[in-house]
DNA sequence: CGCCTTCGGTTACTCGTGTAAGTAACTCGT
DNA sequence: ACGAGTTACTTACACGAGTAACCGAAGGCG
């Protein structure tokens, strides 16, 4: 296998093969529409381009446009639940129409500033931001300077220089506090995940939960809890002495996880704990008690891959409609 | 916000910045050992960097060095199951450590060679393949002649010129398709899930279920199902004439949401039929009966990384071991 | 004083593309 | 027959970064 031998195939050497110039390979492939090629040169540069396997180098390009056409979506995967898998899917196709590549990149990052910087090397043509803390207003401005056109980010209040949607996750937390309150629950308990890139979610739940516990009787506990059988059935054993009689488990896979380890524990739900999710998985409806959980409504792909294509065209795009939880109720609460 | 006239800053501005030459800012930024450079001016050059958020270009540094630091995992986030979800983000630790950059993206190609052809443009340095059949050796040759330095994949057979781990979805079907078989099961259904990007996993997993009732007296039926309720309930609403004993669901995601509906339309799970899942995730030992499953036994993502770094410094690297299917047996058959 | 090193820097070329500007050949109208 | 226009292509440069080769000044040594 002549690896090294074999060095990657440029457009000079299309042109070589068909007998023209470099340009003229360049006006055939981009289907330049203010240079004109006679249909036999035409059909000779797209053979030869076939026969070599030539394909464009991204980084050339980029370097000659001054930006390309990726869209970086910072995000980890096991962060993105099943609510947002099949959207992100969605976005790529989406994305795909106009010409844009999505990528998704998890990386871990001493601090904000950092991620911005390795982000700001692939000089993406966009960057989708889906937790409210990790572009901020100074990671903005370093992505800015490097060229990066758009930046749109889900975030609880509007980011200098970002086209935001706003999503506040802890209207999250107050949703499902609120309700667990109105059910008569006054000791809540609030999960926090143990999964990498959770807690920039996590955290502004609680948050919510907390400030609904101060303007009421109620009180709000931590739960730290990793995503395992262990770990879960650990908090169960421990139920009784805890005295808590609500719990906002994060998200429905939690939540159908502890759900599980209360039943083998014989701890009574809703009768000694009512239990809230989130996201309204196609699971939290089939769960016994059926879990009751606050659905996020999200802007559809279609929706923000225009607004990302209007904010790489044009600088601008009309504002994005805000997440809003509701919460929908079931046995579980 | 003077966002066209702000262009990207360049090293040269740093270097203008500094009062030394662009030469002089790339040796002290990449600390090159060969060339030296007095205290003083390499503090004024990181300075200026600083002062004027110079982030370097990926493309115009991939373009001058012939290749870059991105590991290409071509998979779509919703085919990523919850099982190598974390795995993705370990992967991606150990390859930051390495220096190389991993990123996920997932296309809807029309072809194998386009989807090779895609990738190529990024010129990344390896590309992980998770699924057998996305990675031919056409897209291998593809991806070859475009630089790309390290090539691996799992995958059902070697692969010419790509670096193989073995790991055959045909076997998982043998696996939950045998063990039916021995508890006395013989009308097998096999679900095939909707979801994009999974037939590539689950055709060979009927095929395996399909190899195992060729030689025993059992048939196998395949159900198409989407990951919903509804379509869930459809399948389990119309189950008493179809007649099946047992059932391969794909995965445990599918398989719980199956003993949902089963037992909502009081199908009873094993007695009437036996369920099998596969990945052995969290939820799967605690559901109701507990789900037998198939677990896999993935290379570690440290070996991995390792494994993709030689390949890509050295063009070899020592063979991982191969993906093994093994049984777990629980309550569900 | 002449010659060799070392230090600290610069100049100049390269990578693969896209495209503005230029050019040679041919057609056409009067 | 000759400038004008059209067609079909080429030449030449820019994008941003890395680095081999060069270069002047200072220091060391006989």
């Amino acid at each position: 296998m002549a690896r090294n031998a074999a060095a990657a195939v440029t457009s000079a050497d299309v042109a070589r093969l068909a007998g023209v110039s470099r340009a003229t390979v360049s006006f055939v492939l981009n289907d330049t529409q203010t240079h004109r090629v006679s249909e036999a040169t035409r059909a000779r540069v797209l053979a030869a381009a076939d026969t070599l396997g030539y394909v464009p180098h991204a980084g050339a390009r980029a370097l000659r446009a001054g930006r390309n056409n990726l869209v970086l979506i910072p995000a980890a995967v096991s962060a993105v639940g099943r609510l947002v898998s099949g959207w992100i899917d969605d976005l790529h196709t989406e994305l795909e129409r106009y010409g844009y590549t999505a990528v998704l990149h998890a990386g871990r990052y001493t601090d904000p500033a950092a991620a911005a910087r390795a982000w700001a090397e692939l000089r993406p043509g966009a960057v989708l931001a889906l937790d409210g803390t990790s572009l901020g207003a100074a990671g903005a401005q370093v992505l800015r300077r490097a060229g990066v056109r758009a930046l749109m980010a889900l975030a609880p209040q509007p980011v200098e220089g970002v086209h935001t949607v706003l999503f506040d996750d802890r209207r999250v937390g107050v949703c499902a506090a609120e309700h667990l309150v109105a059910r008569g629950r006054r000791r809540l308990g609030v999960v926090m995940p143990g999964e990498r890139g959770l807690s920039a979610f996590a955290e502004p739940r609680l948050a919510g939960a907390r400030s609904v516990a101060a303007r009421t009787t109620a009180t709000v506990t931590p739960l730290e809890m990793e995503y395992t059988h262990a770990s879960a059935a650990r908090l169960a054993s421990g139920w009784a002495q805890r005295g808590l009689d609500g719990v906002f488990a994060y998200n429905d896979e939690y939540a159908s996880l502890l759900l599980c380890v209360f039943r083998d524990a014989g701890v009574d739900v809703p009768g000694e704990v009512a239990v809230v999710g989130c996201d309204d998985l196609v699971t939290a409806a089939l769960q016994r008690p059926a879990l009751t959980t606050v659905r996020l409504a999200v802007p559809s792909a279609a929706q923000v891959a225009a607004a990302l294509h209007d904010l790489i065209e044009t600088g601008t795009a009309a504002p994005l409609p805000a997440v809003e939880p509701v919460l929908v109720r079931r046995a579980s609460a």
